[in-house]
DNA sequence: ATACTTTTTTGACGCCTGGTCAAAAACACG
DNA sequence: CGTGTTTTTGACCAGGCGTCAAAAAAGTAT
């Protein structure tokens, strides 16, 4: 056996910070290559394909990334998580010059027919278990919530709701690039959820 | 001058329609002179760039999209328009085997930072411009809502939340396949925001 | 130590894609 | 019928993904 010459997880970072802010379909093997001082044979020798990469990559992300969720959402009254939550949602995309955006979010829209040349079903199904792992979570919240007496809604219904706004307040940061808008949009959101059925 | 010898609107709707199904990148100009028997040359001739192209075939579309929502929010009650501009807007993006998504956001996740290669600032302030009409025409529906004393919350807000919501669907529809959990969500989404501020 | 085995590395190759360009062809107009 | 303008055409380039066979490097057994 002959070892990897390479920092297998050092590439993995650099390779992921490309396709978070380029995308999959935007950034090249030649450009991860030269930026990690590796030929693009090894790259292809230890993973295949650049979406294979991507995908190993992706990994790295959404352990750190379902982390911070759980973080978010671990303490306090649901009004507290719920800030919590929508404040690291928030910053996870629209941080940065220009912010990088969501590489899920990304990702999803990057998805490509059967056949066609581009991110695999398996990716979608990456993406959706990350999905469904944040929005059980806020379930999770909500459910705690009701049990404590602060909420009287469905819990999965709404979870599912914060869900849908969140991925929504990506696609509008990167038409309006306003962060005082996204964090107007959660605010309104949690009013929304928790005001109106507080007492039901 | 010599005419073109081909139909420049069957073009952009044979280009819109990959575009749509296939994304930008997706797409290569290759494909979409095949597909109307048309040289590459002349395509390039003709508009410059694939971006350009996409640009202008994206106009017939807004031109069609924002058509089908003002007729949605036309008359009724608040309720009725709101159910139907769900509707339509899950339509859009829900329809076909596989669906074809949104082509706004897929577009936004498409942008490219500047100096890259991909969507210009351009595409950026044109699918700006078309959130901005659908959040106005919602924010009227909801003003005129609270004229007609239907509702009590605060139309500019309640619209950004509407808009939010919808884009939010278009990713999740990427995830998880499933049209009736995206009916759900709306459902869910006007209920709140009815039954809510109804008596403000 | 030496040879064998296994894996990685390397660099050349093929094919596709976006884009350019100059020459040829087609049309409108005087 | 010529003239001039535009479109069309086809060759060309750079860069992207992916492949492959040969070379190099390391572990392992003798």
């Amino acid at each position: 056996m002959r070892p990897r010459k390479f920092e297998e997880d050092a590439v993995l970072a650099l390779a992921f910070d490309s396709f978070w802010r380029k995308g999959v379909r935007g950034t090249s093997i030649a450009d991860i290559a030269r930026d990690a001082g590796v030929q693009r044979g090894s790259l292809y020798n230890a993973y295949g394909s650049k979406e294979a990469l991507f995908l190993k990559a992706y990994a790295r992300y959404a352990a750190d990334y379902t982390a911070t969720i759980s973080a978010a959402l671990a303490t306090g009254t649901l009004r507290d998580k719920l800030d919590r939550f929508f404040h690291v949602a928030i910053q996870n995309f629209a941080e940065g010059t220009p912010p990088r955006g969501c590489p899920t979010t990304r990702g999803l829209m990057e998805l490509s027919a059967p056949g066609e040349h581009g991110l695999p079903e398996e990716a979608r199904v990456v993406f959706a278990e990350l999905l469904k792992q944040v929005e059980d979570e806020l379930a999770a919240a909500f459910q705690t919530g009701v049990e404590a007496g602060e909420f009287g809604g469905d819990p999965r219904a709404s979870a599912e709701h914060i869900l849908a706004v969140v991925r929504g307040l990506v696609v509008i940061d990167s038409a309006c690039q306003n962060p005082d808008k996204l964090h107007q949009i959660a605010r309104h959101t949690i009013d929304l959820l928790l005001s109106a059925q507080t007492g039901a």
